[in-house]
DNA sequence: AAGTGGTCTAGACCACTCA
DNA sequence: GAGTGGTCTAGACCACTTT
């Protein structure tokens, strides 16, 4: 991936549109113009395309040509598979990680259930607040298969753990199964977060899949309400 | 879309992981057998594989094959762009829908700024309530541009308001812009949704657009916290 | 009728996994 | 090294929109 042609011809129009200079609303050049200019075969562009349109860049109308779409509100998640780090890195606001507990579960009866464990897998379990202006908004609780992940210190926590896995051990994320509902707040979340006078949270659960489809994380994150937003795309698959 | 050689392998293939008749953790038979048992190009093939992939069914191994994931508790949504009447179908429960309110309004200030209308443009408003087990626990706020729905009647809310737009009024729905955030109830609320000791509900609000990309409804469905429950996957894209 | 996107093909070469 | 998926191509034909 990122090598490709068409990966490289999707990130140039993508940018393109980011920054406006193809506007919303205008119509992209034909795909055999954009042929030419790319020196790419037409297959190859529509593979381009197909991505601007899967991640709502354009409107593909049969006869008439790609629309443009207005992608300036889509400002947050755009949905997808996006660690807290990438997340706070793109806002404005100063996010602070805090690590409360790091262990080595050897074994968890619920766990073992929820995510297919044998008896002798053992488990890290990591629970961390993230903080924006000094309040705890955030709880995230994260379960990971030590022997996909050996070693796991506070301070690759409290960076980022997408980032540890990815880059220092060379992990490649596929996938997440993620589920989303509303919960009464436990007496961990009154421990750990701000709540103020908050008894519900957003909870997050998620199964996150490495490339070769092997479950390697169990993760539940816990929003304070006021503070959860999901932004998604979607587009409607016709019978 | 459906008539496709490509659509039906996916359709096939969907299917027969959906029964179980592949089951997950195995191999799907390799592009080039799948080749010559569908008659059809590898790449047509790939695009098949593409969607599965997409849509959760399986996981694509460069130099290993095509895994099959275990699909069995993606039950609900599956994120993507599905009507209520869709969804209840697909449940046990008896949903019921009651509408509350339909008119036909001339000007909004709020409404023309979020749909970017012309002063002239009206609108249709409905409001409907979603009951299961006598419990309304979904408030649907439907705006709909007049000028693409010209006409609209208790009966067709009460049905399908998607059934009548895309089969009575041949419309086609493209795409749709969803947010999702936690909110207090309000009066209307209060009013309408069987609210117990809730003061929260789930705000799901909707943009959604044509396959010309022309925008013709805006949405707000307010859901009681304890009901809601949204499913995704997702795929991780590498840089 | 001309131009657009939608589908499908056969063949080529590359990158990766596994024995 | 054999077999897998990943990318790219040139060309064909179809469906749709517009003039």
């Amino acid at each position: 991936m990122g090598k490709s042609k068409f990966n490289a011809i999707y990130n140039d129009l993508s940018e393109k549109i980011h920054d406006q200079l193809i506007k919303a609303g205008a119509l992209l050049p034909t795909e055999n113009e954009l042929s030419e200019q790319y020196h790419a075969s037409r297959e190859t562009i529509r593979k381009a395309l197909a991505m601007l349109s899967r991640n709502g860049y354009i409107q593909k109308v049969q006869g008439k040509g790609s629309i443009v779409l207005d992608v300036t509100r889509q400002n947050f998640p755009i949905s997808g598979l996006t660690s807290f780090r990438e997340l706070a890195n793109h806002s404005k606001d100063k996010w602070k990680t805090k690590v409360h507990q790091l262990v080595l579960l050897k074994s968890d009866e619920h766990l073992r259930m929820l995510m297919n464990l044998t008896a002798d897998q053992a488990v890290w379990k990591v629970i961390r607040s993230r903080s924006v202006n000094n309040e705890a908004v955030i709880l995230d609780k994260d379960y990971l298969i030590q022997s996909i992940v050996p070693m796991l210190t506070a301070d690759n926590c409290e960076r980022s753990l997408y980032d540890y896995i990815e880059h220092e051990l060379g992990l490649r994320i596929g996938f997440a199964k993620k589920e989303i509902t509303v919960e009464h707040a436990t007496a961990e979340d009154q421990r750990y977060l701000t709540l103020n006078r908050d008894t519900q949270v957003v909870v997050v659960r998620s199964l996150v899949y490495l490339e070769n489809a092997e479950l390697f994380q169990y993760t539940e994150s816990r929003h304070r309400a006021d503070k959860f937003r999901f932004v998604d795309f979607a587009r409607r698959e016709h019978q």
